[in-house]
DNA sequence: CGTTCAGTTGACCATGATCAAGAGTGGTGG
DNA sequence: CCACCACTCTTGATCATGGTCAACTGAACG
């Protein structure tokens, strides 16, 4: 059974025996234990190495000066965090664990050597990166256009979908570790209407979502309530429940080039 | 006088004679004018080229199903639209000018070549690719915990200090083509909103905004208004006016890793 | 077995949305 | 050159989504 990563990155792009050996050699090395609820990078600080997510979630996270919070993505296993080693001289975000977390530290020569020495590993990573933006571009429409009901609705499909494509689900079910304050900085709501939507989206049968543990019987029509479409997250094998047939293209866009 | 592009590069990364003559060819090859108000990419489409934004403005967009509209991001001088090309087979977000544009277009294969054979170049992109999510992070944490006021505030302050680092601006002013409606669709208000919160700017004398011209006559104070931190930017010489020195580290932070 | 944190509920409030109408302003064609 | 049209900006009245404050319950963990 692949590790998190490979399976991640083959989501992709298709990868040689050499290039998952690689893999498998990279998040065997240097396997860290982290504990719930602490940061592993700091805004502000020099980056030091690349960790890969094994097991567990990761936020990243920013604060405002007021002392107020957003979380700005999750890291999930498979996800990296940070790539800007080689780039920015300061990390210019939070990260912090959600649950337990295993990690494999890659340092940077470490990491320089693959990118040079194994080009679909490499291609596979610029991909992830800008799946991770175009991530970051649908959290911006959630908070500036979607409601409350629709935020989360969103929020739930999006990782049930990512946990999906790194083989983290289990039928219509995935674990699922944030508390609703976690979800609450994470949509830019409070936590009191956080709960208060979430018994809506129950009632109205959904979810199941209790003891860190969530269902979603329809999928589809969870993706309704969200306005979730996705092929913002590029996942190439998207399972027969999902909408991705639907078509994208609008009606009403005026004008052509 | 550099081209946007070679201005914006240097910003970030020192670049040799070489490096400069590559750009100023690229810049110079394939020039396209594109009017006002017109999509230049959409959503859906298969990328076929990288356009860098020679003069004026292009904003990043997504609708929802039911019609509404996000700006996701602004291209102005020097930024590129869409790095993609390589990597995603579908362009994941629509992009419309502003006002009318003067771009280069910049193929494939002439991309490949300088990627391969201008290391401090690809750096540099690098570089900008980075930066780029950070503001997109940075605007998820504004449509999430920002008031309209803060919100707006923000807005201006990020684009004056992203067209200073062009050297667009002039002294305490910079032309700014957005309309209310362009604001409200960037910061996820109603543009009557927008109207009324700009009045407020304008009354307590932030800002000065008509006829497409935007003057800051205190940055420090705007910046305070907006909750404005220029870190996220990552521009290095940042300049007088601005509040780079200021500490980034909060005092609440808990626990160490 | 007590402490802490997550979840829940109720009452009230405020920010910003909605709806509607009117006043500039600029560009276009007759 | 003027008239018209379309778009942007402005203002007012009313409404709703979601925030705030406060208290209480329940589960987990040492």
């Amino acid at each position: 059974m692949p590790n998190a990563l490979t399976r991640r990155l083959e989501e992709y792009t298709p990868l040689a025996d050499a290039d998952r050996a690689e893999l498998a050699h990279l998040c065997s090395q240097s396997i860290h234990t982290v504990g719930a609820r602490l940061d592993l990078i700091r805004e502000g600080d020099a980056p030091r190495s690349i960790y890969v997510i094994l097991d567990g979630w990761a936020g990243h996270y920013r604060t405002l000066e007021d002392g107020r919070r957003q979380i700005v993505d999750f890291a999930i296993p498979g996800d990296l965090c940070d790539v800007n080693l080689f780039i920015l001289d300061r990390v210019d975000t939070s990260i912090c664990s959600i649950t337990r977390l295993k990690v494999a530290e890659v340092g940077r020569e470490e990491f320089r050597r693959v990118i040079t020495n194994f080009p679909n590993i490499t291609t596979a990573l610029w991909w992830v990166e800008l799946v991770s933006k175009s991530i970051h571009r649908e959290w911006i429409v959630s908070a500036g256009q979607r409601s409350a009901r629709q935020r989360i609705a969103h929020l739930f499909c999006e990782i049930f979908l990512r946990l999906e494509s790194v083989g983290l689900t289990d039928g219509f079910a995935c674990d699922f570790p944030l508390t609703q304050t976690d979800i609450a900085e994470t949509t830019g709501l409070t936590a009191v209407h956080v709960n208060r939507t979430l018994q809506e989206l129950r009632r109205d049968g959904l979810i199941v979502f209790e003891r860190r543990r969530l269902t979603i019987p329809d999928l589809l029509a969870l993706q309704g309530a969200g306005l979730f479409n996705p092929n913002y997250l590029h996942i190439r094998r998207l399972n027969r429940h999902t909408d991705a047939g639907r078509e994208v293209r609008e009606g009403g866009i005026k004008e052509g080039r």
